[in-house]
DNA sequence: TCAACGATTCAAGGATTATTGAAATATGGA
DNA sequence: TCCATATTTCAATAATCCTTGAATCGTTGA
C-alpha cells in the first residue's frame, strides 16, 4: 500500500455510508453481499450504493464480481490490513508508543487467525 | 475513538498536505513544531498550512500551544493510537485475518516501546 | 422476443472542502 | 508606543463530493 492508495482509503472510509458499508461486507466475509442487499440493509438508494460502492472500489478496499443478475461485493481483506500496516508504519516510524495500543489489539485476534487462517 | 471521530479523522488523513504534516509531527515528537515550520517544510502558505492545521485539530489528531509568538503543534499520539484501534477492531470485528499482517508490524514496534516509553 | 429484475450511469443540484491573498490578532522587543 | 514577527481569520473563488431521479445496461425466465 503506498501513499496514493492510503490517500484514496483514508477519503473512501471518512464517509458514514460507506464505512457502514465496509463494516457489513468485513462481517460478511468471502461471501459477500449484492449490491440490492447492501442498499437495503444501509437504507440508501441503489444509484447512491452503487455510487458509494465505485467509490470503495477505486480505492481498492472492495471487490465486485456478477453472480448471474447481482454484483455481488466483498471485502479486499488485504488492501484493508495494508492500511492498518501503513497507519501503523507510518506512525512508529521514528515514534513507537502509537503502537502500543494497536499491538494489544492485535494480540487479541491473532488468536482466532489461527483457525481462520486457512 | 467513537465512529464520530473516526470519520473526521480519516477525513483529516485523506488529503495529501496533511497526511504530510502528521508524519512530520509524529516524528518530530513531544517537542513538536511551530506552525511556520510546518508550513515552510510542507512548502504550503501561512494560511494555508493554518487552514490544514485547523482541520487536523478539528479530528483532535493533533493539539497545539502558544509559546511566546509561536504556537506549537503537536501529534496527538493517543487519538492516532485511537484511530488504528478502530481500523483493527472495525475490521476485526467478525473476520480476524485482517490483522495478522498489522500484529506483525506490531511485534516490529513494541521492543523499541520499551525503551521509549517514559 | 418481451417483460421484469438487479444494478449502473448520467445530469443536475446542492453541499462541503481547498486555495488564495488581504486584513486582523497576538506577542515581544526597541 | 511602535514596529516586526508569527499566525489566524476572512471573503471569494475553484474544486470536489454527495444526493436524487430518470434513463440505460445486462441477465433471466416466460
Amino acid at each position: 500500500m503506498d501513499q496514493r492508495q492510503a490517500l484514496a482509503a483514508f477519503g473512501a472510509l471518512s464517509q458514514e455510508t460507506r464505512l457502514h458499508i465496509i463494516r457489513m461486507l468485513v462481517v460478511s466475509g468471502p461471501d459477500g453481499m449484492a449490491a440490492g442487499s447492501i442498499a437495503e440493509k444501509a437504507e440508501v438508494s441503489p444509484s447512491n450504493v452503487s455510487f458509494h460502492l465505485k467509490e470503495l472500489e477505486r480505492a481498492g478496499l472492495i471487490a465486485q464480481q456478477r453472480e448471474s443478475r447481482s454484483i455481488i461485493y466483498t471485502a479486499n481483506y488485504e488492501a484493508l490490513g495494508g492500511l492498518i500496516r501503513f497507519l501503523m508504519e507510518d506512525c512508529c516510524g521514528g515514534n513507537a508508543e502509537i503502537c502500543a495500543p494497536a499491538a494489544a489489539v492485535a494480540a487479541c485476534c491473532t488468536p482466532a487467525t489461527k483457525e481462520e487462517l486457512q
